[in-house]
DNA sequence: GCCGTTTTCGGCCCGACTGTTTTCAGTCG
């Protein structure tokens, strides 16, 4: 099997646990971690690099790495990893998902009792061994089977739609507490990652230990993790984490920055602190000499300006070339949810959504929008009730009709979103195509073919004139199904050339195309969608979704071209206007 | 193991909480 730059990454983090359970120097561990993350995010083609004996240009990658990865991505193999996998039992990595044991426990665990995998484990808890072992207690115990059963009942993934309401609510609780100042969201949910693992919320105030029992104290608790002074972390329905931090005023801004993160983001603004002199933590900045004058801080964009940065926003907050725009005032204005002024890509009863096109666009005109395009499937997706051409024609006519109601000020835009076949040709003929005022393109079946055929597949769709936007890029459902096999960097680079749009397609279980491919196309020229993929009335709601990932994509208004009036859709598509 | 306008050695981000400890190690974020 092919190596990918996903397993290379994989392989360096588990290398740097069998480290941690060697024992090694932190550092040396931490190198391997890092190796992971740059293998991940290097804008380079890394793969070609390891062949070519060249990932010595990336920062993060010495002589030993370098070897490593080109040995594995060469001959499919590393000895060193190999080696290292056979000093320890599989089943003791499982041991690593459980909360509370790391690697020194994990290691005691496996050197004196010999415990190499989870029901192992679970039969020395209950049997009183672990509790004798020096360092372990009965509390440790009790934690151990804890965490064994909380992996059994949850899984620790979130889908960003899935904790938006829950975040919001609890948000709302503290902002309402007497003794609350300033209070907001921080961590992943704060950079809007489509996957969370917890809720961060920070709040100010003077009364800190009363803030944390309070929020230890609400009904939707379903147990307490930790309950301090400062910090208290709770457990929701489905297993959800939820922290809260209670600072002072003066050092809000700090910590509001600090458990933003991300962690890789925060790394190098210590780093960058250091270069000043300054060391950055959570509460303020120290100075190492004192004769060096700290920062006057109220607000977390001081923070960034005493570091010689632009304001980040918390989305673009990952180490990906945030700050190199920060200091040349590159930073772009992100897009904003009211930018959006119509969108495309809804289903009605026609084939499988669940409201009538005259309710869609009832909905559509309440959120003050100006279009809402409509695409139903087509006919080969007979499993979601796809439409023959000649309902879809009926469609159209349908669609021109109920258009005459709002005299120019709301239109629905007469689509389809045809299924691109397993050869890359479309559902309908060109001359059905013709008729309707755009047209996505996306893939609903054949998901496993080679990613040469998926990438040759989907050109060939997206070069045909009458497709307006590509559909769902990957096909992924976030913690549910993978993405299929498809090379992205092609995909855009031939929208780039036939000025096909890409859809970000906003259903909180596909946020596809990926956040991290968004720059590189902007780059390139490629417009976006924000496309809801809406099935009822209320899921035209996900739009805010979809803006919160085009912001993490590092999207500006101009980039989306449903930021478009209807007259300018109008001319962009080469329509008549209705009116 | 990586890195370098203080460079080839000596650093590498840092604090809170918990539990098992009589002063700290381990884990987490």
């Amino acid at each position: 099997m092919e190596i990918m730059r996903e397993d290379v990454a994989d392989i360096l983090e588990e290398i740097a646990l069998l480290l941690e359970l060697k024992g090694e120097n932190v550092f040396k561990t931490r190198a391997y971690k890092n190796g992971a993350e740059v293998m991940r995010n290097a804008e380079e083609d890394v793969l070609q690099l390891a062949r070519d004996n060249k990932l010595g240009e990336l920062k993060g990658f010495g002589k030993a790495l370098q070897e490593k990865v080109s040995e594995l991505v060469q001959t499919g193999k590393m000895t060193y990893y190999e080696n290292l996998r056979g000093e320890f039992p599989p089943g003791l990595f499982d041991l690593f998902d459980l909360s509370g044991l790391g690697p020194k426990k994990i290691k005691a665990l496996y050197d004196k009792l010999n415990v190499d995998s989870i029901p192992a484990l679970k039969e020395v808890c209950e049997s009183g061994k672990v509790a004798e072992l020096s360092g372990f207690g009965a509390k440790t115990v009790d934690k151990i089977l804890e965490a064994i059963e909380l992996k059994e009942k949850f899984a620790s993934h979130f889908r960003l739609g899935s904790v938006a309401v829950m975040a919001e609510t609890l948000l709302d609780y503290v902002r309402a507490h007497p003794a609350t100042l300033r209070c907001t969201h921080a961590g992943s949910y704060r950079r809007s990652k489509e996957i969370l693992h917890d809720i961060d919320i920070l709040v100010a105030t003077d009364k800190p230990a009363e803030l944390t029992k309070f929020f230890s104290e609400l009904d939707e608790v379903e147990s307490i993790i930790v309950c301090g002074d400062t910090k208290a972390s709770i457990r929701l329905d489905h297993g959800l984490q939820c922290d809260l931090r209670a600072v002072s005023n003066a050092a809000y801004p700090f910590a509001l920055q600090y458990f933003s993160g991300s962690k890789e983001h925060n790394v190098e603004m210590r780093r960058r602190a250091k270069t000043k002199g300054w060391s950055l933590n959570e509460y303020d900045f120290q100075g190492e000499d004192t004769s060096i004058e700290l920062p006057e801080v109220n607000e977390e964009a001081d923070i960034y300006r005493a570091l010689g940065l632009d304001f980040i926003p918390p989305e673009l907050r990952e180490n990906r070339g945030e700050f190199e725009a920060a200091e040349q005032g590159a930073i772009p204005k992100l897009i904003e949810l009211e930018n959006l002024r119509g969108t495309f890509h809804n289903h009605t009863t026609a084939s499988d959504g669940r409201n009538s096109l005259q309710e869609m666009a009832d909905a559509a005109v309440e959120l003050g929008l100006e279009y809402l395009g409509i695409a139903d499937h087509s006919k080969s997706s007979f499993q979601a009730n796809g439409l023959y051409a000649d309902r879809l024609l009926r469609q159209v006519e349908e669609i021109a009709k109920l258009n005459q109601q709002w005299d120019g000020k709301f239109r629905i835009l007469a689509g389809s979103e045809v299924d691109i076949l397993k050869d890359g040709s479309l559902d309908f003929p060109d001359d059905v195509l013709k008729e309707l005022d755009y047209c996505v393109a996306s893939v609903h079946n054949a998901f496993t073919l080679p990613e040469d055929e998926m990438t040759a597949r989907i050109i060939r769709a997206m070069e045909n004139e009458h497709v307006t936007m590509l559909g769902h890029l990957t096909g992924r459902l976030l913690l549910k199904r993978n993405p299929y096999q498809v090379n992205v960097d092609k995909i855009i680079d031939c929208a780039a050339e036939t000025g096909t749009i890409i859809e970000l397609n906003c259903n909180p279980m596909r946020l596809d195309m990926d956040w991290r491919h968004w720059r590189k196309a902007k780059e390139k020229g490629v417009k976006c969608s924000i496309n809801p993929d809406a099935h009822k009335i209320d899921q035209l709601q996900f739009l805010s979704y979809g803006v919160r990932l085009a912001r993490k994509g590092w999207l500006t208004k101009d980039d989306v071209v449903n930021t478009k009036n209807l007259t300018e859709i109008e001319t962009l598509l080469n329509l008549q206007s209705c009116k």
